[in-house]
DNA sequence: TTTGATGTTATTGTATGCGATTTTATGTGA
DNA sequence: TCACATAAAATCGCATACAATAACATCAAA
């Protein structure tokens, strides 16, 4: 038996899978809370070498992000923050409406209490970051729909909600108000109720109104630019890449 | 951003995408069609070997098969095709559902004459194939639900529909009997007269139930293996990889 | 024979190198 | 000044190289 200890050192936040997933999450993360605008040009060199990493993985990371449609990917052009179209964001919510609905069905009436108290504990986590909102509130706000569709403990739907979570973060980035009130957090509580009394029909509608209310904030300008290398660096910190 | 319209020249089979896309196709097509058994083992040099390109892109394509569930990528330990729980295979039909609902549901009443005879023709071709059988039948009976989302003109429900059908194949190849009818022609033919006839209700009940149907074939035993080269020797051919 | 230790081979993870393509800079003539 | 040709730099696509890890074979001891 080669050490009991076989324990993760799991020291803080530095790192957790491999670095490729490191890189991954990292400019994952960039995009999402808007370090990375849309539209924003993304060189492999500029970027392995502010990760500390080499194109390789930064290349394997911008590929898999092509594919959840956070990047473009133009052949031989390279790589640029995708810039959905409106059209595109309305296919986005159209499938995004089907799959909550089915997070809905699959939950109502079927949370232990533990979840219902971990819901809202997110909730009261929204509240608070909704007075000094920054990033942290975009991510809250999306958050509390991923985490209802991992309760459903369907891996799949899980993973396709966050995907289309990513997305409505870009084009709420592109097209919605600098985010007067991401997602209500009001609205976030009356689903909980609802699916807390089993009532499946109810929380459909509440979601389908929500997201309805999410959709409502459209049309608004984009903003400027700025120096790639500035604003991924605590991205890249807070994944352990860089020294 | 995945297939936006880009790429609708479907030429020839000779490839004209970018080679690590043809790998792509190449093994996605010989998992789907079954050619590379559930759980067998994918070597990055034997696969780069046997189609002519380095490891860089079989690992690109195996990455991103990983993400789709057609392989399993286990850290350090490598690729192999993907080998689905029941437990997975429940979550897959019923992300399928909503999925397919939701085709329905953008379909139903909108469909033009010639996208009707588009569907028919392509039933009449499986009709062809289900006498001799072999992998065509697969691929065209999947192929049919594909059609319908690219139908909806919504890319990103395009993309995940075509990805659970993938999934499906491969659960089926797995906990399914060896294909006595894969997907009833018959049905195929009731949703398309309910979709040109713009019962929305129908066509969602009926595909409910066709894919109840086909859910309905589940557990049987696996089966044994071969020889990776041999297995993918067509696959790359028909790619125009290794001459 | 079984078990365990140890060296060897196979395979993966990541970095680097090179030719090809694109973009940008430079220069020349009208 | 503008247009256009051309050279230079940047960037990508892919292959290859090397280090790290895991799989396997070999063999000694119980």
């Amino acid at each position: 038996m080669i050490g009991s200890g076989a324990n993760r050192e799991r020291a803080a936040q530095p790192v957790k899978g491999s670095r490729s997933q490191s890189v991954y999450r990292a400019l994952r993360r960039a995009i999402i809370e808007q370090a990375l605008r849309p539209g924003m040009k993304l060189p492999e060199d500029s970027l392995g070498d502010e990760l500390g990493v080499s194109r390789t993985l930064v290349r394997e990371a911008l590929g898999r992000l092509a594919i959840e449609g956070l990047v473009e990917l133009k052949p031989n052009k390279g790589a640029s923050v995708a810039y959905p179209s409106l059209e595109d964001a309305r296919d986005v919510f159209d499938v995004r409406r089907a799959l909550e609905r089915q997070v809905m069905l699959s939950l109502a009436g079927r949370l232990t209490p533990q979840q219902v108290e971990q819901l809202e504990a997110h909730v009261r986590r929204e509240d608070a970051a909704h007075g000094r909102d920054g990033p942290e509130s975009i991510r809250l706000a999306g958050e509390f729909h991923i985490l209802l569709a991992e309760m459903t403990g369907n891996a799949l739907l899980s993973r396709y909600v966050q995907e289309v979570s990513s997305r409505c973060s870009l084009i709420l980035a592109i097209y919605g108000r600098p985010h007067s009130s991401e997602c209500a957090v009001s609205e976030h509580r009356q689903l909980i109720d609802a699916l807390r009394d089993g009532k499946a029909e109810l929380a459909m509608r509440l979601m389908d109104s929500h997201l309805d209310s999410v959709v409502a904030r459209a049309v608004l300008a984009p903003r400027g630019n700025a120096d790639i290398r500035d604003l991924i660096a605590p991205y890249a910190k807070s994944e352990g890449l860089q020294g």
